[in-house]
DNA sequence: AAATTGAGCGTACACGTGTACGCAAAAAAA
DNA sequence: TTTTTTTGCGTACACGTGTACGCTCAATTT
């Protein structure tokens, strides 16, 4: 029974990250999480902390890394999805929200973060949000729109699909369904906007 | 030079709550300052505090109040300068930037704090966001929309536009103009998407 | 087998926090 | 004038915080 070196250092570093993401909730964001509390929920000594962690912080970007994969496989999930038939809409806003529903925490996290308090955190999920709205972009660029147009197109959908997440968390889930649908509308609203600026542009129409 | 007991109260009240103002910024949110640092900055011994405010939340809720108040009074000058001339859309995320350039502290707290730590903040600063979507669903309910399209509609909007505001606090001065621009262009792809939706349920082209 | 490395612990410290309590002094009420 | 009310202050306390420092002890290297 005996573990190696490398090995049971990975393990208390996983204890950390789930003994912080166990930890954050609607009344308790990283930010109001301390140093001795997340080494307390991971059963190390306070001072242990830092044979992992140069400070909260790091810890902090760690977090937003993993949430950002959790995202963005979401979002593979989503495409899988929409491949085997489905409104492409209908189908991202479904996922979006079931993840939301299933780690609330984790989006919570990327959200409350993004107008944190410390600059490394703040630009970290800025960064993942782009790969978000970049990953959009090239698909709406795929369908035949100009860069800037689909830029625009797909920050302006992920803002609403944030939004939307955003209600989600503090509704009662009898309205879920309610704001799930409103987005859907949303974003049919600035799919079709878009198509129809493009058709001016082209001074044709086109489908 | 007697005051009247009333009156140095209110002052007394105003110097906390422009203290607490003065303080925030990029680096501190209202959620990390303290009790004894917004007295220090009021000049105040920490317990006077309690001769105005039960704790920090009911601070909070009192600076939420006055910057929703603001908000609303910023939508008002947009309203008014629309009624001199003036792109809709253009104007209103003209003014709004501004807004967001000139106080951006009051625009960093709504915004942080809707997804804050504290049930009571976060109520009351969706409840603020609330009135401006609702102001802007009538508005456009009387250009002869349906309520609930109207009210996808301004949802939409407000998200782009509070997306778009946070987007310029950490933009460099010189990327503000294109942010305010891509947002005028999520603004008009909405617009006319939600107008070709109503087209589609009239069953009719009209103008 | 001996030496080195490194994770983890316990102690200790200085510091900032919220707030309970009682007193001063001046305005307001009697 | 006397009494009451109320704003504000100072002291005091218990508590949680980050982290410096030195130790142990087992895995690893020599």
């Amino acid at each position: 029974m005996t573990v190696s070196r490398a090995e049971q250092k990975e393990r208390t570093r996983r204890a950390i990250i789930d003994a912080a993401l166990r930890q954050l909730s609607a009344d308790k964001s990283f930010a109001s999480l301390s140093l001795r509390e997340v080494a307390r929920e991971a059963n190390i000594a306070p001072t242990s902390f830092y044979r992992h962690f140069k400070d909260m912080e790091e810890l902090g970007l760690t977090l937003v890394d993993e949430c950002g994969l959790a995202l963005r496989q979401i979002m593979r999930k989503a495409r899988k999805r929409i491949e085997k038939g489905g409104s492409v809409i209908y189908t991202s806003v479904q996922t979006f929200m079931e993840f939301i529903e299933s780690s609330p925490n984790i989006f919570r996290l990327l959200f409350h973060e993004r107008s944190g308090t410390t600059h490394g955190l703040r630009t970290a999920v800025a960064r993942e949000i782009q790969y978000f709205v970049v990953e959009l972009t090239d698909y709406i660029c795929a369908i035949g729109y100009d860069k800037e147009s689909a830029f625009a197109q797909a920050e302006a959908m992920v803002a609403v699909v944030f939004n939307a997440g955003a209600e989600s968390l503090d509704a009662k889930p009898g309205q879920r369904k309610q704001i799930a649908r409103r987005a859907v509308t949303q974003l049919r609203f600035i799919a079709s906007g878009a198509k129809q600026h493009r058709m001016i542009k082209t001074k044709g129409v086109r489908t």
